[in-house]
DNA sequence: GGCAGTCATGTTTACGTAAACATGACGTCC
DNA sequence: GGACGTCATGTTTACGTAAACATGACTGCC
């Protein structure tokens, strides 16, 4: 028993200034209360069987340091993050931060934080990066929101144990998938127009690399073929109101167009306005449907009808279908389909001439 | 000793189906390439000393046994986690989530990942949930996204020792803050408006309790007292399209107004619909700018003047400022402005009757 | 040919936590 | 009154990693 250390306390004030170490840990609050630090993680955990005055005098010291638990050994303990992943593309789309906004609440409630990996371009390169970040990432599962073709792609793999669920793919034949209904939003906005009377509905799709462009289009085509109306080429848009926009100027040059599909709400709006400037009147000449119902949809001139998703209740399946994942019994394949409802505000009508 | 436990391996081949452990350490690599797990563990960090045949090994036996590290004990070890926290009330503004967007884009750039705590109301007990949670959350540092009069109050602390950044506050005489020079943008906004000739502008103002609405509405003021103007009192918003849609509204009836500043776009939006509805031609009859230059804005009936915001800088700016509090020297408080500028397009013009 | 130096690799330890097990004081029951 | 149960608390250990230190084989030089 030669020198006694001096208890060493870490308290912020302990260190005059500049880079404080700051690591309080349990053996710190120990020696401070005067207990093991068995008790000190019994109390921070509320384990029963500590007495009320230990207790009180744990509580104390934990205050008097600032202790706050390290998580990364808690993690190491317990083998858990508590923490799910998520990729995607961005989040300039409504759609996107809609989701990932739902997702963090979801989790949240149920104590889990969500981690964010955006990958830069929808490159296979990129997302096998994101995952083996995410395989070195503190993350128990994964939720991944692509929206391109991509995943038919053998090449990318999921590494095995990884716990993923997919958004708005149709990998359902080998992932856990939850997606907006589509198809079906798709087919209730091609029907109203067809039910307002008009002889056929044109469509300005989005991108071809998407999912959700490729099954909204589809749904189009498949109501029209149904119904035996013609159906001319889609026009092809990339999302943005721009694009929207010129496909809105080559369908406002032909006369016969009478009622017009959007694939989402963006390009709608780009719609409208090659309408106004070419002077066709909306709905008076020619209907307009979008899709999403963003919250500006009911403010544009006219106020869009539109087919309006629930990116809330997607969120909340992703994190539901990924901590059963977790917590239970591994889930196969197959996809979750959220439903949607057409929204219809001032930008359909019956065509002129027709009346009621 | 009387039972001695089989060696339990864990590999993924080892439990038949269902929850596989697929807790792979180094120590099974170590003991598949027969090697030690220091020497794992100096390939797995690409450390020098390896001779070129043992690498090899060991590389197959991670790959054999699909190893990936575990970032737990590695944040534990290099007391460390590499991801920052973001703080906010949610992704559905624009600003908010291309905020976070170039966050999460530039701290991947950085080699960090982000963590996402949303609040659900801006209450003090959520915020203060939110920073307890931080605490025990793997996260080297804090982005606090706090659009409301809130940090004001004293009883809101940040835990010492915690790296932040506060973005679009006013806590500059506190905390390291980065933000939009709000101020600025709206000088200019009105003073194009001026120059145009009208005798004076509206404003249709965010809500109150809004840093940025704050701040714009207080430059709006500054102008036009400077000018001499007169100054009505503002209409009050909440940022949505419907409540810009009812101030709007209430300006159309005022036959004087010429010209109106909404603080943000959406806002704007909702002015022009109202406008159009009333009979008063944008900008014939009545300009309109707006504030952030969102996406859509160059595709509204008609295409709008704006205040263009650089979300993206002032993520990247406030990352910046969090590594070099985390790397270096810790910062003191102050505000870091990011520039906007004045987009004008076709929403704004000289009042009738004047020319040029 | 022996000895120091170099280099690949192995062993020990610590990071902070919490389960599992150990201890010891006290009360109770026959 | 002594054996035993109960209960608060302490001690040991393991989680996976990597720095620090240790070992031992081989090289080169005098």
């Amino acid at each position: 028993m030669i020198k006694i250390e001096p208890p060493r306390l870490r308290a912020a004030s302990d260190v005059p200034g500049g880079r404080r170490k700051q690591r309080v840990s349990m053996a710190d609050v120990a020696r401070l209360a005067g207990v093991s630090s068995q008790t000190v993680s019994r109390v921070a955990n509320g384990s029963p069987g500590v007495v009320e005055t230990t207790r009180e005098q744990v509580l104390a010291a934990m205050s008097e340091l600032g202790y706050r638990p390290n998580s990364a050994a808690r993690s190491l303990r317990y083998g858990r993050f508590n923490t799910i992943g998520v990729i995607l593309f961005g989040l300039a789309s409504t759609g996107n931060s809609r989701t990932v906004e739902a997702i963090a609440t979801h989790a949240a409630a149920e104590g889990y934080a969500i981690t964010l990996i955006p990958v830069g371009a929808p490159t296979q390169d990129n997302v096998m990066g994101a995952f083996t970040r995410m395989g070195e990432l503190a993350v128990d599962g994964v939720v991944l929101i692509i929206e391109v073709h991509l995943l038919d792609a053998s090449a990318v793999a999921i590494p095995p144990g990884v716990h993923v669920v997919v958004v708005d793919s149709d990998a359902g034949d080998r992932y856990p998938v939850v997606d907006t209904d589509q198809a079906d939003g798709a087919r209730q906005a091609v029907r109203h127009l067809l039910e307002l009377g008009h002889r056929t509905v044109r469509h300005v799709a989005g991108p071809v690399e998407s999912f959700a462009a490729e099954r909204r289009a589809g749904a189009w085509r498949q109501i029209l073929e149904e119904a035996g109306r013609p159906v001319a080429p889609p026009e092809r848009g990339d999302w943005s109101a721009d694009s929207g926009y010129h496909a809105g100027l080559r369908l406002a040059a032909d006369p016969d167009c009478t009622a017009i599909f959007a694939a989402n709400d963006q390009m709608a709006l780009g719609v409208l306005r090659a309408l106004h400037e070419r002077g066709r009147r909306v709905p008076a000449d020619v209907s307009v449907v979008g899709f999403d119902d963003i919250a500006d949809a009911g403010s544009y001139l006219p106020p869009l009808t539109t087919v309006h998703q629930d990116f809330a209740e997607v969120g909340r399946r992703c994190v539901d279908a990924l901590l059963g994942q977790i917590h239970d019994e591994p889930a196969g394949p197959g996809t979750d389909l959220v439903p949607t409802r057409l929204v219809i505000r001032g930008s359909t009508a019956p065509p002129s001439g027709v009346s009621g």
